[in-house]
DNA sequence: TTCACAAATCGTAATCATTACGATATAATA
DNA sequence: TATTATATCGTAATGATTACGATTTGTGAA
C-alpha cells in the first residue's frame, strides 16, 4: 500500500483528500515500522503549527479501518504501520527500531481440533526481537 | 500455582505475608482466566473498606515478576490470571469470559531460519473468540 | 509478649494516552 | 464562487496507571 493507492482508497469511499492526510500517510510511508500516535504528533508539529489530537486519532481510526493502516499493542501503547501485504501472513517485530519483517508462517492450521466447542475468531501470533541494524548499532 | 504456592514463593524472597496479598491471590484462584486490575478492586471493595490503587498495582506487578500470575494485553487494559503450567505453552482466550485453554501448539520451531540476523527475544501466540459456556449462554 | 523497624498499605494527586466536543475552516461539487 | 457536508482545531474530559508522603502492620529479636 502506497500513498497515492491509499488517497485512492479514501476517495472511492467518499472521504476527503486533505493536507492533513497526506501529511500522515507521508509519514508512515516514510517510517518503515511501527510507530505510535506520539511518533506522529512529534512529526506533524515538526512541519506544522500544531496538530489536534482529534485529526490524529480520528485519521488513525479511519486508516485502520480501511486497511490503509496495520495496528498492534506493544508496552501498553497502540502503534501502526503501513500495511503491507493483502495475503494472510505475522511479524517479525524490532523492539528497537519498530521495523517489521514478514513471516509467512501461521499457527492455526491445527489449532481446530485442539479447542473443541470454541468459536475461534482471530489470533495473534507476533515475534519480537531485535532487527540485524539495531544489533550491529 | 494455588495461593499456598503462591505464598510460600512470597516468603522464599522475604516478602510478607499480608491480608491484601492473600484476598488479591484469592481472587485470581476463583477467577479462571483473565481479569483487569479494575475487576480486581471491585473485588476488593466488596469486602473491605477499600483498597489503594498503590496495593493493587504495586502486588499485581510484583506477582508477574515472581511468575505467581500470567499478563496479556486486551482490548488495551492489562489483564491477568494465575500462571497455569510451568511448560511452555500458548492460550486460547475467550472474549466474552476472559477463560482460557492451554494450548500446546509452539509455531516458533521453524522460524529462526526466516529470519537471518535477528536476534529473537520472545513471541506472542494468542487465539481469541468465544468459549463453549459463553456460545451456549 | 513486647519492641523496633523495614515493608506494606492507604488516600490522594499526578501522569499519560486517548476520547469527546463546540467552533471554525476547507475540499468537493454544482 | 457559493454551498454544504466533512475535516480540523483547541481544549477539556476520561480512564487506566503511577507516584508519594503519612500511617499501619508483619516479622524477627530481645
Amino acid at each position: 500500500m502506497n500513498i497515492e493507492e491509499a488517497i485512492e482508497t479514501l476517495k472511492d469511499k467518499g472521504y476527503k483528500t486533505t493536507g492533513r492526510r497526506k501529511d500522515i500517510l507521508s509519514f508512515f510511508a516514510e517510517a518503515d515500522g511501527y510507530r505510535t500516535a506520539r511518533d506522529l504528533i512529534q512529526y506533524m508539529e515538526q512541519r506544522h503549527d500544531g496538530i489536534s489530537f482529534d485529526t490524529i486519532y480520528r485519521n488513525l481510526h479511519l486508516f485502520v479501518e480501511m486497511g490503509i493502516l496495520e495496528t498492534t499493542e506493544l508496552d501498553g501503547e497502540k502503534h501502526f504501520q503501513i500495511a503491507c501485504a493483502q495475503h494472510h501472513h505475522h511479524h517479525f517485530i524490532c523492539k528497537c527500531c519498530g521495523k517489521t519483517k514478514e513471516v509467512d508462517i501461521c499457527p492455526m492450521k491445527n489449532v481446530d481440533s485442539m479447542l473443541p466447542g470454541c468459536i475461534i475468531e482471530n489470533h495473534k501470533f507476533e515475534i519480537y526481537g531485535i532487527c540485524p541494524q539495531c544489533k550491529t548499532s
